[in-house]
DNA sequence: CGTTAATCTAGAACAAGTTTCACACTTGTT
DNA sequence: AACAAGTGTGAAACTTGTTCTAGATTAACG
């Protein structure tokens, strides 16, 4: 348990963030070629210049890099939606445009793609601070396509859903069990939930 | 690529077929305790009275094994339904129903569904044919629930996300990032789905 | 039976994630 | 400047999945 796995613990000298970035820069670059099982700890070191010993103070697992990773490249993605928003009518058609073109981004990665799904979804309990940023993130760019400013519990599940279905689609197609087209037609079908008109339960809990 | 990987190959002898069993028998009973790093092949071996170059002679990896397991344990599900099938009125509530009643028996044994869950979700394309076999029996037990003779593809789809959020649900759950109530919730918004009507084609997204 | 191929066993060896240790280097404090 | 605490280094060790090898056992077949 090192202190630097919260956002909040000491600040980090500048060469600390410049090593940490290092590391992070070295490990996408390796998910890049070969996937999940190419980025391996010892190169990883290497290529950041890094003791293997101080590789493992920044990320405690190779689950945890990669965990990282993943949020860098999402926070990435957050930028260039805000940038060019998705402006198709109707939050379902926007969700499924934002998500129909991160999947498409990830074509053109399918390696790096490999590495952080299957890290992520590989986590276990000692990931879970970690894995729950990545999830957190991804709930706001849901919401940020939804241009919704205060979601119900009923919205919530719904964006949860997509979620699930946004990640295990991803797995399938990267274990060649699901073309892309099915992944689409996937993230279509779930985002149909989005306008599901009310059923009983939520006029109770509104 | 041993032969025994298909169904199809050569037939097993009666002492085979026993080995077979005693494997995935030890593979189940080390991970109803302590879950997927509990499972260690050397352990498996000894606990099933197979040498170690056997056990991977049966099931090419720890992947394999697990995933053979929860196809094991899928199977036994199936009958359990056929048995005593759900019976609320609507194709929703009956597919709910069953994953839900899964769901139960999943926590009656977490460590067991940490195993199967976890290693499902990683196997690589190496594995697609065991996992694939996984998905199968997955989607004939929803379409079970749904007494559905002849779907269509719009139904299939819908039942591929159930699926989706079936499994990714069982993920967040066991690492503890969403509560037993969450995914209960995930999955009967989920299976909302069934009940949408078929809707307009939409493929202008870009 | 005897032979031959396939299978099984025991155990060593290898690979990659993780831990540990002894020592050097920074950094903050007085 | 001196020192204490924390941080980084390099290398070795440890763990567990996986592979390999040499010999014993079994099964199939003449």
């Amino acid at each position: 348990m090192t202190a630097q796995a919260g956002a909040t613990a000491s600040p980090l000298t500048e060469r600390q963030e410049a090593r940490r970035r290092r590391i992070l820069q070295a490990g996408a670059q390796l998910a890049g070629r070969g996937g999940f099982e190419a980025v391996q700890m010892r190169e990883v070191a290497e290529a950041a210049g890094v003791a293997l010993g101080t590789l493992y103070r920044y990320f405690p697992s190779k689950i945890h890099l990669l965990v990282a990773v993943m949020q860098d490249q999402l926070q990435r993605l957050r930028l260039t939606l805000r940038r060019r928003p998705p402006r198709a009518d109707g939050a379902a058609q926007r969700v499924a445009e934002t998500l129909l073109r991160a999947f498409r981004a990830l074509q053109r990665e399918p390696h790096l793609a490999d590495a952080m799904v299957r890290a992520l979804t590989f986590a276990d309990r000692g990931v879970s601070p970690e894995a729950d940023a990545v999830s957190r993130l991804t709930t706001e760019i849901i919401l940020d396509a939804m241009e919704l400013e205060d979601p119900t519990q009923e919205q919530l599940c719904v964006v949860r859903v997509i979620e699930h279905t946004w990640h295990s689609a991803l797995i399938t197609w990267l274990s060649g069990r699901e073309s892309i087209a099915q992944v689409e037609r996937d993230i279509e079908t779930v985002c149909g939930l989005i306008d599901l008109p009310a059923d009983p339960r939520r006029d109770a809990l509104m």
